[in-house]
DNA sequence: TCGAGGCATGAATCGATGATACCGCGGCGA
DNA sequence: TCGCCGCGGTATCATCGATTCATGCCTCGA
């Protein structure tokens, strides 16, 4: 029998690549159901049907495994909730997006404590990553629509910070404690912290953002005269153009 | 030589209370220089002069011991900074109390994490609770002035999360990312989420609009490439000025 | 002053964890 | 068809938190 020694046990055929997910899927399940400290080498090993040593073949080390279950855990998450962002409202759009990060949280617990919980893992890992991403994605229509107070990227750590605070307070509260109130608060104050209570343009798109800024110049003081001056030259080009 | 014995190595003399602190100030040394990883039963008792047996005659396990090294760090560092409220103005005490959450968060990062990064930690540990205590007064006097927007337990929690939120947020950014403005933005957005106190209303100036163009600026066509390219630069201190 | 009990200490040890070295089998390409 | 790369399994290591047990000091009481 050429290939029965490898069938006649729980691993099965299957590539490479259906291992690596069946490994992922089986610590995500511990870490969902039993927490963190029960992702265990030995107890993923078993879980997904092979030894302990196997899992080396496909991660480096604990932690890239960890790092695969955070990002498959973000993907899994996203690919259920399917959230199309809607442009006409970027406003709306900025709260459903700070609203998705805090569900994911509390929808992960273990997961989300783990990724955001220990601040060394945050940068490097990939699903961190992709989320910044699509967050960023939202800043920028906000600053496109002239919404945006605050510098793009001072505007996505203070959404990131306030959804990042949000979730592990809820967390670390119990059940009696915890105020869906302390939700809606914090969105709100992220949002009154974000955005201007009125666009700063009128019409959307480069050129009513030139015909704002071109009116607004003359109060600036980061820019030189002449700097002004061919910066006006150019606002005036762009505002034509549209 | 009646104590002779006792006297003549490391462990010293000293009754049970002075070996608890020296074997409590090695853990939060170690845990201060080499991270949370190197506070182990063994590096804290060869710090402290005993062996590893011994430190569970002091605490029931490593949590408890990890407990006691939180509320110490948490003691030391209020006793150095002897914050004494401001009874004239509670606002600027909601600030100054916020401030100095932070400013803990950031001068002690691995007890930090440790503390608010795993959830489960928080609820039963005591430097938790003593931090929730001075917080609560400050709330009071908040309230007493009229000050209080929203429901005391609610403004707490608020408090607390925007500062977790920016601590654990600052501590996984790089030295790069790192932007005072998010502190002081969190704390601003927290004031007014917490009470009556109304936002500053700024006026729609250069900043928003430069913004609103920056982020536009991929659909215009009337800029070459090399005029964008200096553009996008002045409108990124134009932003950043405002 | 002397004896007895309590308690801290220290050595040895346990179970479990993350990680490694080595071997054998299989599939894929030359 | 032969050889090689790679995957999984067995055996094993170093270290971790935690426990057990015997020893000896220290204190309290007679």
């Amino acid at each position: 029998m050429p290939r029965g020694t490898k069938d006649d046990v729980t691993p099965g055929p299957g590539g490479r690549e259906l291992t690596r997910r069946r490994v992922i899927e089986a610590a995500a399940d511990l870490l969902g159901r039993e927490g963190r400290e029960a992702v265990t080498t030995r107890a993923v090993a078993a879980a997904a049907g092979l030894q302990p040593p196997a899992i080396y073949r496909h991660f480096a080390d604990m932690d890239e495994l960890l790092d695969a279950v955070a990002e498959h855990g973000y993907a899994t998450f996203l690919a259920a909730k399917h959230a199309e962002p809607n442009p006409s409202d970027p406003l709306e759009d900025l709260r459903a997006g700070w609203n998705l990060a805090v569900e994911f949280g509390l929808a992960n617990p273990a997961l989300y404590a783990m990724m955001y919980g220990e601040p060394r893992r945050g940068t490097t890992s990939a699903a961190f990553q992709a989320g910044m991403e699509i967050l960023l994605g939202r800043i920028r229509r906000l600053a496109a629509a002239g919404w945006l107070r605050v510098e793009e990227h001072l505007a996505a750590a203070i959404i990131h910070a306030t959804a990042r605070g949000a979730v592990l307070t809820w967390l670390s509260m119990s059940d009696d404690q915890r105020d869906p109130a302390l939700l809606t608060s914090l969105r709100e104050a992220m949002v009154t912290a974000v955005t201007n209570q009125k666009p700063d343009v009128q019409d959307p798109g480069a050129a009513g953002a030139a015909r704002a800024l071109r009116a607004a110049l003359p109060e600036q003081t980061a820019l030189s005269n002449a700097e002004q001056h061919l910066l006006n030259e150019w606002l005036g080009r762009i505002a034509a153009d549209g």
